[in-house]
DNA sequence: GGTATTTATTAAACTGGTTTAATAAGAATT
DNA sequence: AATTCTTATTAAACCAGTTTAATAAATACC
């Protein structure tokens, strides 16, 4: 658990004791391909790091598959609005390759930030890092084309595009996989 | 400052020591309509409590105004990203009426969260509630139409539309005020 | 290795927005 | 009350996406 470790560490001091007390509550877990972590109408009580492999978490709203994240390696992911408002997801996670996490439940993580106050100052500052990611999100929905949006994604996530098949891309990009397959064929003719 | 003391409440308890250790720090300000709390370049060391009053926070991309937050009573508000990554903001925060808000600098609310873990929580949780109206904001851009939005934020905060001129609303919207105005024809015919 | 299935591209018609510019209506100022 | 400035609507031409459907390419499977 040496990097999930490090990436709690990265957020702030956590001393040998406190950390030791967290990383306790972890387990490690295995998806095959095409498995589902959550469906539509459960509770999710997990929190996830992912250690090897991407899981896609998305909505089925009127028959679309509406890709909302590929959580990839050295993620923290979970269906994070049905866990904290506490009520039955709407949405799936999905491996999409055969993937290796470490869990938390809900209940150890209360027990965590109830004993560390350092473990939960990282609570908050791991929430301000989603925050930030969020801010990014929007704004990018709002002031870029889904050409612009399409590059970013391209420059920033590359790998991505080996590891998934682009109508789910697409789908993360807000378009149809003909808009995408448009795109494309516009930026290669340049 | 009663109206803020319970919004905190509103989120977990905190005991009324600490409480009052917290509120001790909080300033009252106010600001006439057209003056900005906030411009591009310069830091936000600040968190603000909207008290009375209405405050737009938006950036200028290219010659175009980009709403992204009308504040109003009850908000706690800030230029988020700015503040979090500690760097010069590139929005504004402007007065849209003459405004009463209470304000707490980004040092104090370390020292109150150093001293306090009741208080961390609140701050955590109140990241939380960011991030779900944040989640609410991203679906809403990815999954409803320009029309859809507007009718939804019309159920929401409908008084919005007696404080706020129509443009700064399409562009909150993602829209053009043309756009919007062919919205409201279009729905007004039905 | 051939067949079936999934994934990606292309074309054509359509749509909900855009831009630009003109006009109308409303608010503030003198 | 008249003038000026701001805000909202309308029209026309345009554009980046959509939907539907057909085709092509890639992948999986027996």
């Amino acid at each position: 658990m040496e990097d999930l470790k490090q990436t709690i560490r990265s957020y702030t001091h956590v001393s040998d004791a406190d950390m030791e007390f967290g990383l306790r509550f972890y387990k490690k877990q295995t998806f095959k391909k095409g498995t589902f972590l959550l469906k539509p109408g459960q509770y999710i009580d997990s929190f996830y790091f992912m250690k090897k492999g991407c899981v896609s978490y998305y909505t089925i709203e009127q028959g679309n598959t509406q890709v909302m994240e590929f959580f990839t390696e050295g993620y923290f992911f979970t269906d994070l609005y049905a866990y904290i408002e506490d009520i039955q997801s709407q949405c799936y996670l999905e491996a999409l390759e055969d993937s290796v996490v470490y869990t938390i439940s809900k209940d150890d993580v209360q027990k965590v930030f109830d004993h560390s106050h350092q473990l939960e100052r990282f609570g908050r500052l791991s929430m301000q890092r989603t925050f930030v990611i969020n801010f990014h999100r929007i704004n990018q929905l709002r002031n870029l084309s889904n050409q612009e949006r399409y590059l970013q994604l391209l420059k920033k996530r590359p790998t991505l595009f080996q590891r998934v098949p682009q109508y789910l891309i697409a789908s993360y990009l807000g378009l149809t996989p003909v808009g995408l397959s448009k795109i494309r064929k516009r930026l290669s003719q340049k």
